[in-house]
RNA sequence: GGGCGUGUAGAUCAGUUGGAAGAUCGCUACCUUGGCAUGGUAGAGGCCCCGAGUUCAAAUCUCGGCACGUCCA
């Protein structure tokens, strides 16, 4: 069964009445008699540009966003909705995806599943929401954006508790009024289109609100979830209803502004004084008053229109697209040459998507991102390079910063909802430094890749260049222009190339995905009704009686070592979780005492990991191993303290990205824009401790997860995304906060100290600070001083002087391998000179065969000695018992002595003397061998081969 | 989370099949000059990132670690 027809009252009531589309076969309504396309088909176009359709909108940029936004919310709260404010653009809320998407993300998935209650309800928000997956078609396309504010309505109804605000029929009544009377839209202007929505597991009726063409808004009903016994078929997937009725609409904020524009394209409406500034310093007027016949708003407004009803698929072939561009332009009576077209898009793809990226970038960075290579802040870096990139196409010259400051006082009015304009700034100054070097570093990558490429070449390897870009960063057209500067000046790029590597990583990224698909299996405990958790409020007891209600094996579950899996019906075993390792201690049960290995939970269960079995339905004394969970508390508040120190030292932006607490030490990965000093950890350490004196407790409470929010927002999910309403929260005065299930000290003193160790680099953008507190500080302390004990031992020096003696006795084992080096040649000197019997002459060619000791590095040393002069034409072989006898034998090159002598042959006929073989070049060669004994005789075969 | 790449002189980088550690700039001294820019000659400067392994022999090959870069999700 599919889903009914959407038959509303408001409909009939406002003229509209029921067709099917021509060329989409979707069911639309609209009051239009003559209309037979539903609105949103290629034969649909834009009929707002040039002819706004919402009057009364004159400002243009901010202002008209402001506006906008203002007059939707307005007629909303006139309805009874509650305004909310909008969440970050940043989900720290969910670990399934990175960026808010839409205004239901925010809801996602507590509210949504039921679990949490919605802020408000009715509620209406607008909602920034930032999406990568069309960047390509920013400032091309005329309508592509990757950062927008989808204005929303939400409603969560639960019919079966009576709780039912309204359905499909207030909704689109509430949008038809909104669009006819604030907006005053002419009603047969706007057809809605019934056409079911699905996603992410739910699905339900929804209308699209198409108005002059484009698709304003969505209204999504959402009643079903997915479920194989379900009586719905949607696309393939079978969905029964669930008893959460979730009104879901979107309205672009930025369409409305382009429909009450009517600008060429979105950009002019909404970013008008970037696009002219970046107009400006382009030098763009050069371009267009080159072709003083063109119209170029006349062009741009066709382009719109034709990309409006042309849907355009990534990969297509470049310049076919350009022809059918300039043949459909042609139609509509525009007139110009490929060149002209390229000429002028070009340049402005750029000055509109700079803008648009800026915006994305000004968010994501404001709500606290540190760019990176990999996670999140890899995207922020991506659009970074892109404008970097795009910039550099257009010969604008002004920094990243600067174009972002430009664009944080235009478009955004001076406002960061976290970051501060320096934080921002210093980011982006350090964004443009890294893509500087990646550029300078390309120009030597270029040179060694085509190495072997002729230069007279049209094409670059496919291979290299995806090396280049994978490895090396060098997009494959930044590529064509490096290696044409380079000297390879008839390289092009295939067509369709870009198209082939953006498929080849897909092919890959699937690859990679199928491997890492490995579900683990846990123990079954769904019998076990949730164990009562005592560790929180008895944090200082470390026994207690419980009840066995069961005891498993434990399979390949538990820790090495384990044989059972034991549940109780209470326990003051910390389960592993929020980065704390999980308790061990024992289990008593009369003359049974089990080892508890480790902790976990399982749902709501604890499942205690024993090398022994326990009864069931027996009491249990349990005893935890307190010295460890004592430790593990030390550290736990102690990377809190810390984490606190590091956001006031460091900034906004600093955010827990990980944390693992052991019994050894703790640590704490927080993102941050470079590399930490040790002056920064160590102001950093100093004022960790300074909280342990300052604040005498610690205050822990408990929340639902509406109220958590609202009152402290999202930076205290710092521990990631926990699950469920009710959230326990850790403050440690005004030094930090955050959401934590794990075990704390009720006052920061019992810790004693922190100790920052160091700090290590997990990514680029996050640092690892590795911890120690309490009892592990002092033994770090203690073993610290046994290094320098013993190390100062070595030296013969006090402690303080250690330093300074390891730099002395390194400088002189530098010089004085270096003298040895030198009087290592000068004994060669000396024993194949004047007096020396070593060197003898056999027709112009001195020969020198002699014993010395050393290795082969100080044995080379001496062969350059002999052999490099080629006045004195020579044949040395030089035999060693270093390291079970080695041998070296050179000929001066380009001499009579090589003309005569073959170093190698002369090698393998005497190595086996010394049981050994070698090789090397005609005039170098060197062997060695396992007896160093035969080293005499191995020298006296050489002086009889050579006659001395 | 996955893939790929790079660590060599103060700086930027070459280094072929495992077989004698290099270039350019900078530095020092000297020559040329009235002086400077420049030019010429000579020299100093290397734990080839660290640790194991293979080998007669490792900057080079293998494994592990550290540091850095890059692409994809």
């Amino acid at each position: 069964m599919s889903l009914p027809p959407i038959d509303l009252a408001v409909f009939k009531d406002n003229g509209f009445t029921r067709k099917q589309c021509r060329v989409s076969d979707l069911w639309f309504w609209t009051s239009d008699s003559e209309r037979e396309t539903c609105g949103d088909t290629s034969e649909d176009e834009y009929t707002f540009i040039g002819a706004p359709l919402i009057p009364g909108f004159e400002q243009r940029g901010k202002e008209l966003k402001d506006a906008m936004r203002e007059a939707f919310l307005g007629f909303f709260e006139t309805h009874n909705h509650s305004r909310i404010d909008p969440y970050p653009v940043l989900a720290r809320w969910r670990d399934d995806i990175h960026l808010t998407i839409a205004s239901i993300a925010d809801f996602q998935p507590h509210v949504t599943s039921g679990a949490v209650e919605p802020p408000a309800n009715p509620l209406a928000v607008s909602q920034p929401c930032i999406r990568l997956t069309d960047v390509d078609a920013v400032g091309r396309s005329g309508r592509h954006l990757t950062t927008f504010e989808m204005m929303a309505h939400h409603v969560f109804n639960r019919p079966d508790e009576g709780l039912e605000i309204y359905w499909m029929e207030t909704c689109v009544e509430h949008c038809h009024r909104m669009l006819t009377e604030t907006f005053s839209v002419p009603a047969e202007q706007i057809t809605y289109v019934e056409n079911p929505w699905c996603g992410g597991g739910n699905a339900g009726a929804a209308v699209e609100v198409i108005v002059g063409g484009l698709e304003l808004a969505t209204l999504v009903f959402m009643d079903m979830e997915e479920h194989p016994d379900g009586n719905i078929e949607l696309k393939g997937d079978r969905y029964r209803t669930m008893p959460l009725q979730i009104i879901d609409t979107g309205y672009g904020l930025e369409r409305f502004c382009w429909a009450a524009a009517g600008t060429p394209t979105i950009y002019e409406a909404i970013y008008p004084e970037t696009v002219a500034w970046l107009k400006e310093l382009s030098g763009f007027e050069t371009v267009t008053d080159q072709w003083p016949d063109l119209d170029l708003n006349r062009l741009l407004s066709e382009m719109s229109r034709l990309n409006g009803i042309m849907n355009i698929e990534a990969g297509v072939d470049g310049d076919a697209l350009v022809d059918l561009f300039l043949t459909k332009l042609d139609e509509r009576g525009v007139k110009l040459t490929a060149q002209q077209f390229s000429s002028v898009t070009e340049p402005l793809a750029n000055i509109y998507a700079i803008p648009d990226h800026l915006h994305a970038l000004c968010n994501m960075l404001g709500d606290g991102l540190v760019p990176s290579n990999a996670k999140a802040g890899y995207l922020a870096r991506m659009l970074a390079r892109r404008v970097l990139r795009m910039r550099d196409e257009l010969g604008v010259q002004v920094s990243l910063s600067e174009l972002a400051s430009h664009h944080l006082d235009v478009n955004l009015g001076g406002h960061l909802s976290k970051q501060t304009r320096d934080g921002l700034l210093t980011i982006l100054s350090l964004e443009e430094e890294r893509y500087a070097e990646m550029l300078r570093k390309g120009t030597n990558v270029i040179q060694t890749q085509l190495k072997a490429l002729p230069k007279d070449s049209h094409s670059v390897p496919d291979e290299q260049l995806f090396t280049m870009n994978d490895s090396h960063g060098l997009a494959p057209d930044m590529v064509i222009t490096l290696a044409r500067a380079a000297g390879w000046s008839n390289v092009a790029l295939r067509t369709g190339f870009s198209a082939e590597m953006a498929e080849r990583h897909a092919r890959l990224a699937k690859e990679a995905a199928k491997t890492s698909e490995s579900t683990h299996a846990s123990i079954d405990v769904s019998k076990f009704e949730p164990t009562q958790l005592n560790y929180y409020d008895a944090v200082y007891e470390p026994q207690f009686d419980a009840q066995v209600l069961g005891c498993l094996p434990s399979g390949d579950n538990g820790p090495s070592g384990s044989t059972h899996a034991v549940v109780l019906d209470t326990t003051l075993f910390y389960p592993e979780g929020g980065g704390q390792e999980g308790d061990r201690g024992t289990l008593l049960q009369g003359d049974i005492r089990a080892t508890v290995l480790d902790t976990q939970k399982v749902g709501n269960v604890v499942v205690h990991y024993t090398d022994a079995a326990v009864s069931a339905n027996e009491p249990v004394e349990g005893s935890l191993d307190w010295n460890r969970r004592k430790q593990l508390m030390d550290h736990h508040t102690a990377v809190h303290i810390v984490g606190g120190a590091a956001r006031r030292l460091l900034g906004p932006h600093i955010f827990q990205a990980g944390s693992h607490l052991s019994e050894e030490s703790g640590r704490l990965d927080i993102t941050h824009f470079h590399r930490l000093t040790r002056q920064e950890l160590d102001v950093m350490e100093a004022m960790a401790n300074a909280v342990l004196s300052e604040v005498r407790t610690t205050e822990k409470s408990e929340l639902n997860r509406k109220d958590a929010d609202l009152i402290h927002g999202f930076d205290l999910y710092q521990g990631g995304a926990p699950k469920g309403d009710s959230i326990r929260i850790l403050k440690i005065a005004d030094h930090d906060i955050q959401a934590c299930g794990g075990t704390h000290h009720d006052e920061p003193g019992q810790i004693g100290s922190i100790r920052i160790v160091r700090s290590t680099a997990v990514q680029d953008g996050v640092e690892r600070l590795h911890i120690v507190a309490g009892n592990a500080a002092l033994n770090h302390a203690r073993s610290q001083d046994a290094l320098v004990r013993e190390a100062s031992e070595v030296f013969g020096v006090h402690g303080d002087d250690l330093p300074k003696a390891a730099a002395r006795f390194f400088n002189e084992w530098k010089e004085q391998r270096k003298l040895i080096e030198n009087l290592e040649s000068e004994i060669v000197r000396l024993r194949t000179s004047g007096g020396g019997d070593d060197a003898t002459e056999v027709d112009g060619v001195r020969i020198v065969v002699m014993e010395i000791a050393g290795d082969l590095k100080s044995m080379t040393t001496m062969l350059k000695e002999l052999t490099l002069d080629e006045t004195t034409p020579t044949l040395a072989v030089l035999g060693s018992r270093d390291g079970g006898g080695k041998l070296m034998i050179a000929a001066t090159e380009n001499t009579v002595a090589s003309e005569r002598y073959n170093a190698v042959d002369l090698l393998r006929s005497i190595s086996s003397h010394i049981r050994g073989g070698g090789g090397g070049r005609p005039t170098f060669a060197q062997g060695g061998g396992s007896k160093p004994d035969g080293l005499p005789d191995a020298l006296d075969a050489a002086r009889e081969q050579l006659g001395v």
